[in-house]
DNA sequence: CTGAAAGCGCTTACAG
DNA sequence: CTGAAAGCGCTTACAG
């Protein structure tokens, strides 16, 4: 029962919250000492500062980080703009931001917009109101005008997306899409469609270079639009992809990202087709679950924990030296092969 | 290039910030008046209204909801706590949780524990220093009593964890290890293992239900212990059942939650043993990626979703209404089966 | 080394 | 309907 410091911590202090004014009365000494002790400031004795420490611990005293910040006129917390929390990938990117701002014992605050495509401003206010000092955001599907105007007022990472003018951590999608679809090219494949989201401006590269590549082996690009980049959005234009007769059928399909994948391969089993037998998937991301026994997609390793390390850096960087030349990281894509993906019979 | 009222908007904005007191000078009124129009309390004229109204929004006046907290006394955004947001689940307790702190306008804190079964008090603290009116914590690893006194200082919402005296939305454990269980048991598996994660206080329902279970029915229980709760740390001890010689290995494993389950069907690959054929897997939490086609794994549905939604609401609850009623609600959860499971030969 | 004053951006009584 | 004053919890010059 008392084997716990943190139990008896809590006990002992009582109902919520000593201030530091709550402090500097009990002591009998000025809240500018207080303030300073507790920050680890010189110009406090080291005898005044122990004394004000014991005070704060027994009191069970809390920082107020808010009030801080206002009083400093310094926003340091970190704000995550994320498009759909499902995707396995920005489980990884919380996860990797998180780590990073915690080390730097910052906060983090978090929106996320659940209408990718139809991005939600409601989002982004809600962390500008928040007061942080600069947001990482997955989900900057306006325009690059957009962006860097949005830069101005409140500084922005661009995670997973290039914006010249705006901190951008993304990788090199030409050659990651390109990585992909010269594996399937390699394996005799000719009829490959690529699926992707809704057409939101940003995020296009990969499309793009779906397109162009296709075209410069004199082939037909198709691509396929589902309503959003979820795994269950994607179900219906899966389905009906799926569903043409064999002929018109793709032999390979490429995806924007693995959740897109995770659909078609859903839709194809539906229709009794095999993977990779009927049809080849290759997926972008590489998420946790691309890797596990029985999915095996072949799909595009960006190497997201790393950077979103990179893109937790740099907004912390942002934060202590807003005039800092921009962030400009791109990360080589790598493809990794698994089994879904074969020759087209 | 104007097209869209959002970059226009904020281009005329010009640089960060204009406050309240900027607009009350400009519009030669008292700060007062300015602060009541803006969040549409009475006691202003229609006329004065708009004419404030028009002018923040010419501005580009962005409230700051920290000052307003810090002047009200009042702490309005939720905290969430996390254990690990690797796991499937807690990106769908994100979503879920997000949703509705969303549509209450209300902010969302982040903590992640990337520790479990040592539980940081760094990332709670956090979460206090944020000044946060509440905290959803799904990673209440500690003795009840922690709990309870984490709770007088700072409403706490127990989320997959009943606790007494504390908000609390969790899944009848007992009832569904027993579900898991007794589907095994129905099959004919007698030598059936339990893997768990560390030997944390709290979440212990799941395997005291096993370990009464099989002593009811005369059979031996064998709890396996991970490191942590992840697939990644899971795999070790995965590793070390699947490697023992046939007659000592179990032919069917129940797992804590899913991420477990999945290290279990990782290492019977990798020792060349099918599942179910050789052995039944069984996961708790029905999470995404359980369905997929490949993995289809049977698993209790804890209807983590509906789970979240309700932590949520208790949580803005308790924030409007300090003095209510503690929240105590139960989920009854049902068994998902899939093809993971199959009498053993 | 210590303290009194002013201020961060906001809201809440209290007067007029 | 409108305004002057005080205060939320903190920090930052500025004096002594």
């Amino acid at each position: 029962m008392n084997d716990s410091p943190r139990a008896s911590a809590a006990l002992g202090a009582g109902s919520p919250g000593a201030t530091q004014s709550d402090l500097a009365r009990e002591l009998g000494v000025s809240r500018t000492l207080v303030s300073l002790a507790l920050r680890d400031q010189p110009g406090v004795s080291a005898d005044m500062r122990a004394r004000i420490l014991a005070t704060a611990q027994r009191r069970g005293y809390r920082r107020n980080g808010l009030a801080a910040d206002l009083a400093t006129r310094r926003r340091t917390a970190v704000g995550l703009h994320l498009l759909d929390a499902r995707n396995d990938i920005y489980s990884t990117v919380l996860r990797g931001v998180q780590e990073v701002v915690t080390d730097a014992q910052q906060r983090l605050v978090l929106a996320v917009d659940t209408a990718p495509g139809h991005p939600d401003p409601r989002a982004v206010d809600a962390l500008v109101e928040a007061n942080v000092g600069v947001i990482i955001s997955t989900a900057l599907t306006g325009s690059k005008d957009d962006a860097v105007a949005l830069n101005a007022r409140s500084p922005l990472v661009a995670l997973f997306r290039h914006i010249a003018g705006v901190d951008s951590v993304y990788p090199d999608d030409a050659a990651g899409t390109r990585l992909a679809l010269e594996h399937l090219l390699g394996l005799g494949h000719r009829r490959i469609a690529h699926l992707t989201g809704p057409a939101v401006t940003g995020y296009t590269t990969r499309r793009d270079t779906y397109v162009s590549v296709m075209t410069e082996r004199g082939l037909t690009p198709e691509v396929i639009v589902s309503d959003g980049y979820s795994r269950e959005v994607a179900a219906a234009a899966a389905a009906d992809l799926m569903a043409r007769p064999a002929a018109l059928r793709p032999t390979a399909v490429m995806t924007h990202n693995d959740e897109l994948a995770f659909a078609v391969r859903e839709a194809a089993f539906a229709h009794g087709l095999a993977v990779p037998r009927d049809l080849s998937v290759v997926g972008y991301d590489n998420s946790r679950t691309a890797g596990l026994t029985g999915v095996e997609l072949t799909t595009v390793d960006v190497d997201a924990p790393a950077m979103s390390h990179a893109a937790a850096r740099a907004a912390l960087r942002r934060v202590a030296f807003p005039a800092a030349p921009c962030v400009d990281q791109r990360f080589e894509p790598s493809l990794r092969l698994r089994s879904s993906t074969a020759a087209p019979v």
